[in-house]
RNA sequence: GCUUCCAUAGUGUAGUGGUCAAGCAUUUGAGGCCCUCACCCUCAGGACUCGGGUUCGAAUCCCGGUGGAAGCACCA
């Protein structure tokens, strides 16, 4: 067998969609534009987009951009709203992905449809102007599973409501168009549940222009059919809201597109994933704007030197599955790791540095010539002068390297540095601890390398340059690097020595300043 | 409380009655390569939630327990 076959992992497939056929597949992108995709959306996103790539088929880019939280609780800090920057965003994100879609479609150019087709299902008596209070509603009608007061009027009391609520006779909270889903249903999720509400919040394409606004079932029930989508792929946080298609499908006569569910994924650890608070924090100039590694957008992945592949394939990795998972970000990491080492070439930078001196070198110069990546010799390697005085000179090294080095189990691998002990300067030569002092001294020991002795990082002070590094956590990690740094190009992504990969974004004279890729 | 759904190593996933003494990824450990604790290579460790059935035979089917998730918004 091939040794290159041999080790390749088994690539992932995802299960049938049931009645799928070729070029004859339309699925759709759903996303509300309150803020850039990250990754808890772009699970959506790939696999809509895989399953339309593997069919054939066409792919819908439908602006679900309703209104969102009323204007009375705009205020909330929770409010969902749309932010205009996010039409731009969201497509930006899509293509950095690799997804092409064939259609686009904005919801807030549709509402003449929603209100128009909920009008006819109160003329059929299918649907009702209820104007219980919300609290009410679900206490003491919901709970229980009994009708309210207004199900039982007449058709012309509704019909005379709903132009009410069209005109603006009746305000937010007012009243709202409910579906006759049965309130006998046994799930109390489905229990009459809404098709429109009044909303008074300006929307930043239309304005004010419309206050009779659909939720999100009511909407994509006739979307779904009028667009002609036949398989839906979702979070399974949108399970009930498929069920209520399914009935206006059968109130309608219309064929039922195919739903697959698939499980919410729960971030853990540093992931902070939040559209609202990354609005808030990239609007409150917090971020660096939303390619801020925080925001955890696929603008920030992309700023950061994540493979746009390397979060298809962790995604992909996933399935269909529709139970809950804990999201591992190594998924990512690991996947990106290979596909950016080869041309991360290699470079030195201690962070929380701590100044050495050398004594005692019997040079009067001395130039390091690292390669710039040990996997590839052709590549060559680097110059880096040690500015030796009178046989001494001064160096940079992490604080880390103080202290002893264990493995994540705990093992010590190196003990801690101390007085008489030899270690290795990197690409350099040995030295012996004269005092662990501040600055630390040390005295050339010898040249020839010994092969398990501790290698330790060093920066020569002289030529060297700040560098600092954003992380996704939001702690900035600064050091110094050496002198080479400053041939880099802006988008770069090198490896530091012993920290990770990291994704330049700004040079100058002094200062490097890049985003964290991975480790 | 009411409706559902799910249950394979630490984290994910493959597996739909015999070919499973359970594959893969990631994580972890040992070693190799090597002037990185990276990459690459080799090896190793680690799982079918529990209890009953059905069956010649169950990770796979049935019932019950337990555990987890989702929904019960004038959000999406």
């Amino acid at each position: 067998m091939d040794p290159e076959e041999k080790h390749e992992a088994e690539e992932k497939t995802l299960p049938e969609l049931p009645g799928a056929e070729k070029g004859k597949v339309v699925m759709r992108l759903a996303p509300y534009p309150s803020g850039a995709l990250h990754i808890g959306n772009a699970r959506m996103v790939v696999l809509n987009d895989e399953y339309v790539k593997r069919y054939n088929g066409k792919l819908l880019l439908v602006f679900d951009d309703t209104i969102g939280t009323t204007l009375s609780k705009i205020d909330d800090p929770k409010a969902k709203y749309v932010i205009p920057e996010a039409y731009d965003l969201i497509p930006e994100g899509l293509e950095w992905l690799g997804v092409k879609y064939h259609e686009v479609h904005y919801k807030s150019d549709r509402v003449e449809i929603y209100q128009e087709e909920a009008g006819k299902l109160i003329d059929k008596g299918d649907a009702y102007v209820c104007n219980c209070e919300a609290n009410d509603f679900r206490e003491k009608y919901k709970r229980p599973g009994k009708d309210c007061p207004c199900r039982s009027k007449s058709l012309e009391y509704h019909q005379e409501m709903y132009e009410k609520m069209k005109d603006g006779q009746i305000e937010e909270q007012g009243a709202v168009v409910r579906l006759k889903t049965g309130m006998d249903q046994k799930d109390p999720a489905m229990r009459d549940h809404i098709l429109m509400r009044i909303s008074d919040a300006p929307h930043p394409r239309i304005g004010t222009k419309v206050r009779l606004w659909p939720v999100l079932e009511w909407s994509w029930g006739l979307d779904d059919h009028l667009l002609g989508v036949t398989h839906i792929v979702r979070g399974i946080d949108l399970r009930k809201e498929g069920e209520v298609e399914k009935f206006i499908w059968d109130l309608k006569g219309w064929k039922h597109a195919h739903i697959g569910l698939y499980g919410r994924l729960k971030f853990s650890g540093d992931f902070k994933l939040s559209k609202t608070l990354a609005r808030q924090k990239v609007h409150g100039g917090e971020y660096e704007g939303w390619s801020d590694p925080r925001t955890w957008s696929l603008q920030s992945l992309s700023a950061r030197g994540i493979q746009p592949n390397a979060v298809r394939k962790a995604l992909l990795d996933l399935g269909m599955s529709n139970r809950g998972i804990e999201f591992d970000k190594d998924w990512i990491y690991s996947k990106n790791t290979k596909m950016v080492d080869e041309n991360a070439n290699r470079y030195w930078f201690v962070e929380k540095s701590r100044p050495v001196i050398i004594n005692n070198i019997p040079k009067d110069s001395f130039v390091a010539k690292p390669l710039l990546h040990p996997g590839f010799p052709k590549k060559g390697s680097r110059k880096i002068p040690l500015g030796i005085k009178d046989g001494s000179c001064e160096v940079f090294i992490t604080e880390a390297d103080l202290s002893e080095y264990k493995n994540k189990k705990g093992k010590i691998l190196y003990p801690q540095m101390d007085k008489d002990q030899i270690v290795r300067f990197k690409d350099m030569f040995n030295v012996q601890v004269e005092e662990m002092g501040n600055p630390i001294r040390v005295n050339f020991h010898s040249q020839k390398m010994t092969h398990n002795s501790r290698k330790i990082q060093v920066v020569p002070k002289k030529d060297s340059i700040r560098v600092r590094v954003l992380q996704p956590d939001g702690i900035v990690t600064q050091g110094f690097g050496e002198p080479t740094l400053k041939s880099l190009t802006i988008g770069d992504i090198i490896q530091f020595e012993r920290y990770g990969y990291v994704k330049i974004k700004e040079i100058s004279d002094k200062e490097i300043y890049g985003y964290f890729t991975n480790n």
